[in-house]
DNA sequence: GTGGCAGAGGTCTTTTTAGACCTCACTATT
DNA sequence: AATAGTGAGGTCTAAAAAGACCTCTGCCAC
């Protein structure tokens, strides 16, 4: 039941979150190894596939070596 | 199968909204209302007993006119 | 052409959120 | 004392996340 509206947000926040990933020249699997999140699940949220949760969130800052505001730190409208 | 650990990150993340509503004057009703998310649920999120989602992150900072960012601008260890 | 690594994506089970509604105890006001 | 508002917390169903594992294709080096 996830909107068209919350589903842009959720690609957007994919997006931002793959973009750090990249700036920090780490793959998937290494991210993955760096969090302890499967490296499918986090291509399904880079997607825009899954609604993150919180802990998941303050995981995936861990691995990026960010804070979890900055995770977050993305436009959710044009 | 939330460990003690990512409790007290609940529970942190949950004290931060709180103040955050407080700041404004809202009641837990009051700011249900504004962000369309039942008071029951706020009340078990300010207690740390769900881990939220970002969705939910994205419309509790609509209702307390914050941004997302914002929300999650806490400490997560001591 | 075999092997290794990449991202994407499928499948499956268990656990949890989402969401709506309702109750209760407490407090303040009338 | 009755009323209205508060936070806390219970119940229930349906949808989704978590988590683990596996496959496929493409790329690049050996």
């Amino acid at each position: 039941m996830i909107s068209k509206k919350d589903k842009a947000i959720l690609q957007k926040f994919g997006a931002h979150l793959k973009q750090l990933r990249e700036n920090r020249g780490l793959s998937l699997r290494e991210l993955s190894y760096a969090c302890n999140i499967d490296n499918s699940k986090i291509s399904k949220i880079e997607q825009g596939m899954i609604n993150v949760t919180v802990l998941t969130l303050v995981e995936l800052s861990n691995g990026l070596e960010v804070s979890a505001a900055e995770l977050l730190n993305f436009r959710k409208s044009l």
